[in-house]
DNA sequence: TTTCGACTACCGGGAAACCGGTAGAGACCG
DNA sequence: CGGTCTCTACCGGTTTCCCGGTAGTCGAAA
C-alpha cells in the first residue's frame, strides 16, 4: 500500500513540480492537491489520507488553523509544515498544533523524501536550521510552549484577515461575527504582540507567515 | 541536441521539484540551478546556455536586473520570467529587459513546458492572466513602457515609513514636511498603486524590498 | 516660453482605526 | 465551587486614515 499524500500549496505550478519529484519515489501518491486550508479539510473528509504537505502561508486558512482543525478529528494523518520562512514563532505553533515535521523551501527537495519517510515511521523531522531554531527557542525559556505571546485561533484568523487590507466589518461579515467583537480581537492582538497599528501587524503577520506574502492584488490593473 | 536549461529561484526546494517536473519532457536538459541573478550570470558566462527560467524576486541581484545583463551579453539566451505574482510592473519591466515569456506560480505546470517550447521556436509566450494585464496595459495607454508607475524617491520614502507604521504626523516630522503634504503622497501613492489601505501598501514595500521584511519585532517578542 | 512633473501645503468630510470601559456565555481546571 | 480564559457584543471618545478638491514653487523639458 502506497502512502497517500496531499499537496497544498497556493501555488499550482510548485504543487505540480513537487508532485513530479515526489512521483519519482517509490510507495509515494500524490492523492490530491488543495490550494487552501479549506480544501485539505475537504479532501480529508472525502478520502483516505495519509499525509499533507502544508504551506503555512495560503489565503483563506492558513497552513496552522487548517493543521489544527485536520488532526482534531484526522488525528492519524501526518503533517509536515512546508515554508519559506523558518521563524521561530512559527515553527512553535505549528509543531504545537500537531505537525510532525518541518522543511523550509530554501532546502534540498531531498529533505522532503527524508521528512515523509521519518513522518511514516511515527517519528518527527525538523530540517537543520529550524531545528536550531526550537533549540534556541528551548534555551532561551527552558519550555518550547512559554514562548511569546501565543495567539488564540480566532486571533489568528483576525490578524490574517486585517493584514489583507479588509475592515473589520469585513472581516466581521467574513467571520460571522459583529465588527466590535473583531474590534475587540484587534485590540487584544496589538496588545499581546506591543504593536500600535496595521502596518505593524500586517509586518508580524507575514514575518510568521500567517498572511501570504501577497494574494489578492495581481491580475488587477492599476491606474 | 537537447535544450540547455538554467533554473533560477532562491528556493532550492522549488528547483529541485522543476528539475524533476521538466526531467519527463524529452529534450529538455536542466545544466545548473543558481540561487541568485550573479548566479545566472556566472554560469551563463561558464557554459553554453538556451534557457533560463528565471524567478523575479531573489536575494541580491533580482531577476529583472539579471535578465538585462544576461541578454546584453548573451543576447541569444531565452528567458522565461517566473514569478509568484502577476503584477504589472513586473511583467512590464521584465518584458522590457528583454524576457520572452512570463509565467505565474500560480499557474499550471503545464503552462511552463509549454512556455519553454514556444520560447524555443523564438516565440514569445505569456499566460493567460499575465496577457491579460499586458493588454490592459496596452488598451490603457496603447504604449507598453509608458505603463509602470513608477515611484518617486519622496513617495518611496513615504511608503518605507508607513510601512513602519508610522502616522502621518510622524512621517512629516521625520522628513520635515506638513503631515498634510505626507497625505498628498499617501494619496499618490495609492493611486499609482491601485492600493486602498496601510496593510496593502505595507504589503507592497515589502514584496518591493522597499521595507524589509523584518526589523525588530521578532527576536525579541514582547511578553 | 510654456508646459509638465514633483514637491509643497491647506480645506472639508466620512470612514475606520485606536483606546478605554463593561458584560454575558461557555469551557476548562484545581 | 470559584477562578481563568476565550469568544462574543456594545458603549463612548479621539485620532488617523482615506478621498475629493485647490494651489503655489521650482526645475526640467518641449
Amino acid at each position: 500500500m502506497s502512502l497517500r499524500i496531499v499537496l497544498a500549496d497556493d501555488h499550482q505550478m510548485f504543487r505540480h513540480a513537487l508532485r513530479a519529484l515526489l512521483a519519482r519515489e517509490p510507495g509515494f501518491e500524490v492523492v490530491a492537491e488543495a490550494a487552501s486550508g479549506d480544501e485539505v479539510l475537504a479532501i480529508a473528509a472525502a478520502q483516505p489520507v495519509d499525509l499533507v504537505c502544508m504551506d503555512i502561508a495560503m489565503p483563506g486558512m492558513n497552513g496552522i488553523d487548517a493543521t489544527r482543525r485536520l488532526l482534531a478529528t484526522h488525528p492519524h494523518i501526518g503533517v509536515i509544515g512546508l515554508s519559506a520562512f523558518a521563524d521561530r514563532q512559527f515553527v512553535i505553533d505549528l509543531l504545537e498544533a500537531g505537525a510532525r515535521g518541518y522543511i523550509t523551501k530554501a532546502d534540498a527537495g531531498d529533505e522532503l523524501v527524508r521528512a515523509i519517510h521519518t513522518v511514516r515511521e511515527g517519528r518527527t523531522y525538523l530540517c537543520p536550521d529550524v531545528a536550531a531554531t526550537v533549540a534556541s527557542a528551548l534555551l532561551d525559556r527552558g519550555s518550547l510552549y512559554a514562548a511569546a505571546p501565543r495567539l488564540t485561533e480566532r486571533e489568528r484568523q483576525v490578524l490574517q484577515l486585517i493584514a489583507e487590507g479588509l475592515t473589520s466589518m469585513q472581516i466581521g461579515d467574513r467571520l460571522h461575527i459583529a465588527a466590535s467583537t473583531v474590534d475587540v480581537h484587534r485590540r487584544n492582538l496589538m496588545r499581546k504582540l506591543d504593536l500600535h497599528n496595521v502596518a505593524e501587524l500586517t509586518r508580524y503577520a507575514i514575518t510568521q507567515g500567517i498572511s501570504p506574502t501577497r494574494q489578492g492584488l495581481d491580475g488587477g490593473l492599476p491606474n
